[in-house]
DNA sequence: CAATTTCGATAGTAATACTATTATTTTTGT
DNA sequence: ACAAAAATAATAGTATTACTATCGAAATTG
C-alpha cells in the first residue's frame, strides 16, 4: 500500500502513516466509514476493531469530520498523482485533456500502473460522503487552512487545458468542477435513483457523457 | 404563505399545515436549519424557538432526517409548479425546454407570479443540506417509500423535452440530473470555493452556462 | 539503559436523540 | 352548551455520542 501520497498535514494531529497503529487505523477506518457511512462511523466502532481505544484514535485525528477530510484528501491526492501519469510526455492539448477527463471521470482500474488498492473503497467514500465533509459551516475555516488546494489544484490545472484549446470559453472551471462532480453524482444515481440517469454500473456512460460535453462545448 | 404545495404524507406523522403550531415548526424551523446547518439544528432548540416543547414536534415528525426531507420535498414541489407555469401555453418545444432550464437553474425572482415567500431560503436549504438527506443508507427504503417522486417527476418531464428535441441524444436524464445538481453546487462554490467557477452571487453565471451547454449539445 | 513518547484501560461529562407520563388546554361532535 | 376526544406543555428519564482527563505499562529513541 502506498501512503506516500500528499496529504495536509493540518488534517491529522500525529501523522496516521508514521506508525503501525495509525496505519491500522486508515486500512480499518476506511473500510468502517465505507461500511457504516460517516453518520453510523464512530471512533468507539473503529477503536474496537483495530482492539485499540478511543484516546488513541483520538491522538491521531481531531475527530471523525477531519478523519473524513483526509480520506477525501487522500483521494485527491492519488488523483493528482494519476492525472499526472495521464498528461506527462502527451504533446497534443487536446490528448491531454482527453486523458484527464478519463481519470477525473473514468473508473479506475486496477491494470493501470501505480494502482492503489485502497483507491477504489476511498473513491466509493468520496461518491458517498464527500458532501457531508465539504456541506459544513466550518468549509471558510478549512478552505482558508489549504485543505481544498489538493481539489483545487486539479480542477485549476485541467481548466488551464481548456483555456489552451479554447480560449473563447467563458467557464473553464465551472465546466471541470461539473464533470468532476457529476460523476460521482451519476454513479450514485445509477445505483440508488436509476430514472435520473442513463448510466448503469453494468454499462457505464459517465466517462462518455463527460467527453462528449467537452467535444460539443469547446472550439478548437 | 402557499403551503398547499404537495409533499408527500410519508414524510410526516401529522400534517405540519393543519394546526398553527405546525405552521410555526415548518417557518421557523426553515429558518433555524438555515442558521445552524443541519448537524447543529435539534428539535429541542426549534422547540425553544417556537416556545413549545420536544414531544410536540416529534408528533410531526419522526426525526430531523424527515423534516429535512419534507422541506426539500417542498421545495421541488415549488418548483413543479413554477416549471408548469413556464410551460404551459408555450408551443414550441424548444422554447419549452429554455423556459424549464431557466427555472430549474435560475435564482428565483421575487416578481414572478405565484412567488412564494419561503422559496429563497428553502433553496438554501437544498443547496447546503440537500447531499446530507440524499447520500444515506436509507435511500432506497426512502426511495421505495416515493419520497424523492417530486424530484424524479422533473427530471423525467424536462428529459421528454430533450427527448423530443434531439432523439439521438443518448443520455437526456443524465443532462437534465447533471444541470439541476450542478446549479446547487455552483452556487455553493461560488461563496465558498470562488476558484472552483466562473459564476459569483454578484454575477450568476450558471443559468448562462446551462444554456449553453444544452444549446451545444442538442441538435434540432 | 535512561528518558521520552506512545498506548491501553478506565472514568467521567455534556449534549443529542429520542421515549414515557401526566395534567391541562383546545377542539370537535351533537 | 357540554361531554368526549385530541393536542399540547411540562417534566423526567434513557441510551448513545463525542469527546476530555488521568495514569500506569509498554515500546521506542537517543
Amino acid at each position: 500500500m502506498n501512503i506516500s501520497i500528499q496529504v495536509s498535514a493540518t488534517l491529522y494531529l500525529k501523522d496516521p502513516t508514521s506508525s503501525e497503529i495509525g496505519l491500522k487505523i486508515l486500512t480499518e477506518g476506511i473500510q468502517l466509514m465505507q461500511d457504516l457511512g460517516f453518520e453510523a462511523f464512530t471512533f468507539k466502532k473503529l477503536a474496537q476493531n483495530i482492539q485499540s481505544t478511543e484516546a488513541t484514535i483520538y491522538r491521531y485525528f481531531e475527530n471523525k469530520h477531519y478523519f473524513l477530510l483526509y480520506l477525501i484528501n487522500w483521494y485527491w491526492g492519488i488523483i493528482s498523482y494519476r492525472l499526472l501519469l495521464a498528461t506527462t510526455n502527451v504533446t497534443d492539448t487536446r490528448q491531454q485533456l482527453t486523458n484527464s477527463i478519463a481519470v477525473l471521470t473514468g473508473l479506475p482500474d486496477s491494470s493501470h500502473p501505480g494502482y492503489i488498492a485502497e483507491e477504489m473503497k476511498l473513491k466509493q467514500i468520496v461518491i458517498h460522503e464527500s458532501g457531508k465533509a465539504l456541506h459544513t459551516k466550518m468549509v471558510d475555516d478549512e478552505n482558508q487552512n489549504g485543505i481544498y488546494l489538493n481539489y483545487k489544484s486539479i480542477v485549476s490545472t485541467v481548466a488551464e487545458l481548456v483555456k489552451t484549446i479554447d480560449p473563447s470559453f467563458p467557464y473553464p472551471e465551472m465546466l471541470i468542477s461539473n464533470l468532476i462532480e457529476n460523476a460521482n453524482h451519476q454513479r450514485f444515481f445509477s445505483v440508488h435513483l436509476p430514472r435520473l440517469t442513463n448510466t448503469s454500473p453494468e454499462q457505464d456512460a459517465v466517462e462518455a457523457f463527460s467527453h462528449l460535453i467537452i467535444q460539443k462545448v469547446l472550439q478548437s
